[in-house]
DNA sequence: ACCTGAACACCGTTCAAGT
DNA sequence: ACCTGAACACCGTTCAAGT
């Protein structure tokens, strides 16, 4: 019983039961042993959550500098919203909390990477970056309640007299993430001519 | 004792007491009623919390047209985190579960009105808007949890080779939003442009 | 019919008691 | 010294019992 065997055990009983299977208890109950006895290796539930989101990350590439900045941050970010969406039940942690451990700090890397070759300065490398993260972790958990949220968000377009009229917010969908992404890559590029 | 009473409650509550202050029993406790009573107000918990995050939305002004669209929209959504950020109890729902209660609404009309006089098509009203409140809410969830993150920021910013060095990313800070704020406006106007 | 509060089905984590 | 599981201090919500 190691952490690494912990957090694959706990990953995999999410994608099987979603996140609410994710307590200390059912994920003890799912290893046949004591809620405590994770605490052995994991100092708090956070703690073996984020183990369990990086693990999620594992499989996110980033395609190198030869692709060009904004494709590059583009196609890490969507990796990391679509593995995140491919475990129901630690989505909602990668949305509240983005990992930072190995895999993460790999992804983090390509992203300041690509930032820097835009042309940022340094200060503006760091506020960047957490631009993108902080966008991707909302448009995340937007995805991951999708459904709730929609009849809300269509109430408030009804509400707009006249406006949108026909046009149905899609609250969370990959068109939506594309286009936000797109917002942001495009005030990069701006904000690096200057 | 009415669900504006309950509401007003809960969030004078939450300023003095904090966000764990905020669970039915303590609110109840509060208003020296059975937790029970609330429910005869409230189908469930997050109904409450959207009437209160919406009340604290009250003094966020919309300076209306005549700002220009830009401005408009950031000064709303500047106001919107500092709303959230002075009321402690509340500020993490505003994050998690954006208010379209009445000002919510009120607000969200303003932007909607500020895209549409940007240029935008009335699809690209709908998917700008949901992604400043995206950028918003993760921008304002990063603030309240403010100190404890930026200790895992630090750690990613030291381990890229070289590159920002001294930089010292402050995770949630108002400098940190204004920026990403920048970019997506920045992109909407480049979008609008098109 | 209305309303209360006991009870249900959980939590994360502490800590004392056992080995 | 190590490890377990009972216990603590909570949750949101249901529901039966009282008025």
């Amino acid at each position: 019983m190691t952490p690494a065997a912990i957090a694959a055990a706990a990953l995999a009983l999410g994608d099987r039961d979603g996140r609410q299977a994710m307590s200390m208890r059912r994920i003890a109950a799912d290893l046949g042993c004591d809620p405590m006895a994770i605490y052995r290796h994991f100092p708090n539930r956070d703690a073996l959550l984020d183990a369990v989101a990086d693990l999620a990350l594992a499989d996110v590439d980033d395609p190198g500098p030869d692709s060009g900045w904004s494709p590059r941050i583009a196609t890490i970010l969507t990796g990391v919203r679509a593995a995140a969406l491919r475990h129901p039940g630690i989505a909602a942690h990668v949305a509240a909390r983005p990992p930072l451990g190995t895999n993460g700090a790999r992804l983090g890397a390509g992203i300041y990477a690509a930032l820097a070759a835009a042309g940022l300065p340094p200060a503006g490398v760091v506020f960047a970056a957490q631009a993108l993260v902080a966008y991707v972790a909302a448009a995340l958990a937007m995805a991951v309640e999708a459904g709730t949220r929609d009849a809300r968000w269509h109430e408030v377009s009804r509400s707009m007299d006249g406006l949108p009229g026909e046009v149905m917010p899609v609250v969370g969908s990959d068109e939506q993430f594309g286009y936000g992404l797109r917002l942001l890559l495009n005030g990069i590029a701006v904000e690096a001519a200057r």
